[in-house]
DNA sequence: ACATGAAATATCCACATCGGACATATCTGT
DNA sequence: ACAGATATGTCCGATGTGGATATTTCATGT
């Protein structure tokens, strides 16, 4: 399984794969592909999640206690799929994650790299 | 030498420490280890770059072109030191990931991720 | 009802990235 | 001259990723 070394709040760098999945589960209830078509639409296409990222990611997140296996969100839905949802500690993580790249851009920013555009 | 396969501009997505390098190289024209601290500091700590990552990277992202070695800024310096400085086509590519950066960050105030804070 | 293709989950492997250990050379201060 | 810090560089093990592949089950057309 590898569970990850790092669960330390503090330190505690998501993997993008991580990050990009938490975030896609923020406000919808998804199973495993549902969660890759989120993923690669969120980000214009930059990230595509292939099947081996995905549910490994999918297991480990599970494992830490970042997101956990749900009920299907309607009835009669394909029993094959896995729902999940996010945790609370998944939430903070996510949280601390987001803020740690608005810091990065922040610094960009202040650098001038970020050019104004049309 | 390992050159990047991925030198295509549109998809780029430079690794984090790629792009750390790149970015304390904006505006100060340093050497390997002043880069680090750079890097260190810019992250509050959070990024900090091994002297593998440290080394390998310059000598990739030297390669492919995105900076180049530079003369020292001051006359006495230490001759040790190997000062490098940004190239055009190395602030273009900053700029993409820091845009890409940024529409993660915009993805994640959306689904308000990021709370305000005191 | 049946065959066929798509959807969904899961595993395996090869590759890229990373950080620390280690090595070597040179500078600085006492 | 000596010791410790500074600086660059290489090597290796650990981690993260994506594609190929496998297997099962669902949905669709005839």
């Amino acid at each position: 399984m590898t569970i990850p070394a790092r669960i330390d709040p503090v330190t505690a760098p998501l993997t993008p794969a991580a990050f990009h999945i938490l975030l896609a589960l923020v406000d919808a209830r998804l199973h495993g592909l549902g969660i890759a078509d989120a993923v690669e639409q969120l980000t214009d296409g930059d990230m595509q999640l292939g099947p081996g990222t995905l549910y490994r990611s999918l297991k480990e997140l599970a494992a830490v206690g970042l997101l956990r296996e749900a009920a299907a969100p309607t009835a009669g839905d394909d029993p094959r799929r896995k729902y999940y949802e996010l945790t609370d500690p998944g939430r903070e993580q996510l949280e601390l994650e987001a803020r740690r790249l608005e810091r990065i851009v922040d610094a960009a920013r202040q650098r001038r790299v970020l050019q104004d555009e049309a």
